[in-house]
DNA sequence: GCCATAAAGCTAATGTTGTTAGCTTTCTCC
DNA sequence: GGAGAAAGCTAACAACATTAGCTTTATGGC
């Protein structure tokens, strides 16, 4: 009988197509063994358990994450770059609907790992608030409302908790607009 | 061997007051039952599974979210109704860290009592907005943007996505003055 | 007061998931 | 070719959710 070949990292990944099919909260060990063509108990070998797995996936997320929000960062600057950062961070979390839950998990502060990701993404948010003319503590709270923000949306969006007709593409345009204003006029 | 004497309203109200001591996800039927020293099955009398009790829950959570939302609002308006309704949702978050995460559950289509919850909720933000001269699709984008705003701060604190060490309720503060700050000049 | 009945509670049994222990097999390196 | 580490397996157990079916309690009509 061949061998599987599996490593931590094949788990993970395939924890992350799962999620994202099945949703964030019905991720399960059996559903990863069984399709990886292994038995349960076979994953121990590669993850320690259903919670290392859990933060595992966060790493995973956090990162893919910071690596979308660099990216559409990259090469703008002000409202031009809030747009496109706030529109990644949506399109993730749609694209993603169940590795995006993961991200909300605390980094774990011992695994540097997952520490830079998470910093990586709260980066680029703030690089962008920095030209703003923000600083210090003004920055750290603009920073904070940016992810409030942008993270209510998105849980409430895909949560089903925006019932009127309303487009919901617009809504979410006028918020970050609403956004680039309020930093404009930051007063600390 | 006297009877316990539960009802669907008493086991619901266990299950608040247990998704509060230990973790919304942590809920269990086996704990709720151990709790009203009965057996797990009787359960079954009053609640038709764990999934129906994740819905009563979310119904009663909403019912006291709106409640305090409407107690905090009434008698005042503009941005003192603002951040008193913000420091309410936040507060009851801080209080019952169980119950919160319930309320992000769609309402069902099918449970007048929950639509009607949810309603209520709504309203107690719309009509503050509609105290800024906001209406129409305005006004509904204003209020989604509150909720995502407020929401979204209230689910970072309680995940520990803050690290830094500038104070919270400052930057809580700062965003809800943010707030303030747009509604006033809001431009559709 | 007595009995019929509905509801409340129970035990027993089953299925799913997670976890640990210990065995076998495969790969790899000397 | 063989030693040893790593990958995979089966077996066993615990926790939880669920269903079936039984027993007991409360209650209402007579």
């Amino acid at each position: 009988m061949p061998r599987a070949g599996l490593s931590p990292q094949a788990v993970v990944r395939e924890a992350a197509v799962l999620a994202d099919e099945v949703g964030h909260d019905r991720l399960t060990l059996a559903a990863v063994a069984s399709r990886l063509g292994v038995a349960l108990p076979s994953l121990y070998k590669h993850v320690k358990g259903v919670d290392a797995l859990h933060q595992k996936l966060a790493v995973l997320a956090t990162a893919e994450v910071a690596t979308e929000l660099t990216t559409a960062a990259a090469g703008r600057a002000g409202g031009d770059a809030l747009r496109a950062v706030a529109a990644a961070f949506r399109d993730y979390a749609r694209r993603h609907p169940g590795r995006y839950p993961a991200t909300q998990r605390a980094p774990d502060p011992a695994d540097p790992e997952h520490l830079a990701a998470a910093e990586r993404a709260v980066r680029a948010i703030y690089a962008i608030l920095h030209g703003y003319g923000l600083d210090g503590d003004a920055a750290v709270d603009a920073t904070r409302m940016f992810r409030a923000a942008v993270h209510g949306f998105i849980t409430l969006e895909a949560a089903g908790g925006f019932g009127l007709p309303r487009d919901v593409d617009r809504s979410f345009d006028q918020m970050v607009a609403a956004l680039d204003t309020a930093y404009r006029d930051w007063r600390s």
